[in-house]
DNA sequence: CGGTATCCAAGAAGATACTG
DNA sequence: CAGTATCTTCTTGGATACCG
């Protein structure tokens, strides 16, 4: 029976880090979600705060190029460009509310011991 | 009303992220949750393949200063070193689960596609 | 407005050798 | 067995300038 089975979520948890694990990924999609998803390139630009425009243009081709963002791009001038999460991409906000309430637990869990640290 | 109920999820998922959103760390707490939650240091290094010592190690060691990983460390000859998932760490393991259900979804849908495009 | 292009510095990670 | 130490390489990401 080859014990495959606990092979392949690991290859797939690989697969899916790539995906969403860079430094912003999961905030980008995140924020596009919260914003009635679609948001422009400038107010990505905004509200990833310290980001610089390279970083920010890699990182939305990266998650373009695997089929989690759509670009969308208005022949006007000034130029205007939109951005909306894909099915696929829609598919992962549950899992990012899980880590993000994860986190934010632990974080609260911390504040309290550093409290008691205190007294 | 000030909506910051947006931005508390945000910080919260840096927090997260940098905590296992290290290239090895989810796959480390997977293989030990898969293993009963016991894993030594040499097991650990042939089942996460191609990892040097070093990387190894440093992983553990952060793992363990965020309160994933308890390191237990046997006082004999050869030494022998037992990781196990702390509390906080088996918390993640759901969402481990999650994450790696896409991946292995997603992976299946590619290699749809790719046999579509054969055809 | 929404990017590119170029250069450069800092940090992550690999190779190798060694140890209690 | 379970690491550490050192050196080197390789990758990321920042700064800056410019473009359609």
């Amino acid at each position: 029976m080859t014990k495959k089975k606990s092979d392949a979520p690991i290859c797939a948890l690989d697969y899916a880090f790539r995906r969403i694990g860079g430094k912003h990924k999961a905030r980008i999609l995140w924020y596009i979600y919260q914003q009635n998803n679609v948001l422009r390139y400038g107010e990505l630009k905004k509200m990833v705060q310290n980001i610089t425009s390279k970083m920010l243009t890699q990182t939305l081709r990266e998650l373009e190029e695997d089929n989690l963002l759509n670009r969308k791009v208005y022949p006007v001038v000034p130029p205007k460009v939109e951005y909306s999460l894909t099915e696929t991409g829609k598919e992962l906000i549950p899992f990012i509310e899980h880590i993000g309430a994860w986190g934010r637990a632990q974080m609260e869990k911390e504040k309290v011991e550093n409290k008691k640290k205190d007294e």
